[in-house]
DNA sequence: TATGAATGAGCATTCATTCAT
DNA sequence: TATGAATGAATGCTCATTCAT
């Protein structure tokens, strides 16, 4: 049931004002009422679309976690261009950009995976596959736009790619002000040394 | 007052309480009863000794802080020895261990640091700080155990470090089951990177 | 917002629970839990309708207030009637009766005001307020239905009245057994005095 | 047990310290903390002296009582005297005078005695017992320093008078900054009224 | 479909009272 | 005699969830 343009856009209101109020407020600190009040919807309207407060945080974290995979699936594929991307996002205002991982969620969502077993249980299964992801492109012949690293090789390098790019997330949430001029050239050297070296 | 050793003790085996529920459930889902029952203590009791529930979150909070400034302070100078040392955390038990950030408590952490203007504060006090020791570290000659290298460099080096002991800690919060010969591997070059490159 | 006729009463209902509790058990010994009770509603629906007990009490202190204004207002203006009016209304039942001032909780309320700073406020300037209305009527010619007093004795005499009244409120509450007779002859020759000598 | 002159002492010093207390915050809003603090004596020592809290309130209502009484017994017995003793005392840092009965304590009391039934009955045998000394007074000759009034007349200027001076201690908790040149004269012109008419 | 009134369990906190020292 | 640590019930209040309309 429920799949008319109508319900969906409805869906998509309540998952966009419960984004905006997690990311505010966090999983615990945003109360139903104001997610409601938010979506510009009434607080019994939300279980229409969702089971319940733990659902709609499931789906935020289903949405954040694809977010992060277009980003790498669609994105540019040597050193450079990631480190300058990296940077030019890194302190931008961030809204809803469903292009792009946001920082206070994915704290957030880190955070309650070590909780919520479902939670982890996806958030693991996203980790090993995204690093799978990676590793299977470091590893294909550049042919075929990959970087031709022998399979171990290419194994620690996605790790090390997982660990910088998230080190950056908690960075961002952390010390939003950050030198980005700073932070530019420290990713400028750092990436490439993780894809080339 | 309540300087006495039986007050004093009673205070950390409250504080150990707190840790251990906030690693479990975060700082809003421990609820101050289960901390009380946790403690083997009276839920009154606690106010005794804590004027409310934030004011133990920020102990707990400087608590953590402290140890990783601790580790910094006294840990090891060399890339091989760190890039050991922090493989040999990963993954081992934590439990109550002052001498290392609690990589859930980190994550809480810095997911509070992002609404709670108080340990916002503290927080970026604190990572200013930290990276200007690292840095300045770095910068030193080698004669006085720094690794002599210009102070822009010196920076961008601190700066990454940072970002790659709080991936790090992501990760660990994220995957406590990674393969601890992959990371030993990974660490084991991308730390002489940070320090050495 | 909630202005329905269904919201009203409600809100009615929890009042007057409040005004029932509070006479019962003064400000502070009624408990939320007990008001809801007696309004037959759930402890957490009194916040839709007020946003803190405070609240209801500033409610009840303004109702309290508006309902001796119009006691004033709308009241005979013969020093007998008077008399007998007041004389008429002690020890009967008060219960819920918007016409007259429940001594009790004028009592609750008078305490109160020297405690809490809104509530001060606003008994200050009633209590003003009212002294200046009576003083108005008594300086009036007596073709305007006053009394044709001076202005300085005038002002006197509102004092007096109202030290008479609040006189009363206080016996009301601490003796309710009190002979009416006696207390019928006494008002018969006091207010004459105050109000025509 | 505990006749010492030094239990005395330590006794005398929690009474005041309470009175204090429940003068500033009632008797529910002190707290048996804060008078502990207040007479610096430990918490735990003020159940040697006293088996409860409210044993505490009706020592306190008792000592009250037992000031207005004396105030009554030894007074002056003329009506420009007592007016002008009213008159003075109106407004007055009360503080801890034993002489004079405290118009927020008498609120407090007076609004206690309507709901705890010991206090009632104290309070209700002490309105009845002074208006009883009083009326005494009113009819006896002039020759024992009465006035000499027939008892029906006595029995209500007592009740008169009883009421005229509730009414100032309502007055005088509720508007402290009370013009007193105003209530001079008021009182100037009530009294003799009451007492002489 | 949509509302928002209503519920009741749960929360952080306070406080009169007790009791080991 | 005196302390103040300790208790635990009670308080005001919030909030996810339900349901009559």
């Amino acid at each position: 049931m429920m799949t008319t343009a109508r319900a969906q856009d409805k869906r998509e209101r309540i998952i966009r004002a419960a984004q905006d109020c997690f990311e505010a407020e966090g999983f615990h600190g945003a109360s139903m009422a104001r997610i409601a009040a938010t979506a510009d919807v009434s607080a019994g309207l939300i279980y229409r679309y969702f089971a319940s407060k733990e659902a709609i945080i499931e789906a935020i974290v289903q949405r954040q976690l694809e977010a992060i995979q277009a980003h790498v699936d669609c994105g540019p594929r040597d050193a450079t261009s990631l480190a300058q991307r990296l940077t030019a996002e890194y302190g931008e205002p961030v809204g809803y950009n469903p292009r792009r991982g946001n920082p206070k969620l994915g704290l957030e969502l880190s955070a309650e995976s070590t909780r919520n077993p479902a939670i982890g249980a996806v958030v693991r299964r996203f980790d090993t596959e995204i690093r799978r992801h990676i590793t299977q492109w470091l590893a294909a012949p550049v042919a075929d736009g990959g970087r031709a690293m022998p399979p171990t090789k290419a194994r620690e390098r996605a790790l090390m790619l997982q660990i910088v790019i998230e080190g950056l997330m908690v960075r961002e949430a952390r010390e939003p002000d950050l030198d980005r001029a700073l932070l530019g050239r420290t990713l400028a050297r750092l990436i490439p040394e993780v894809l080339d070296a």
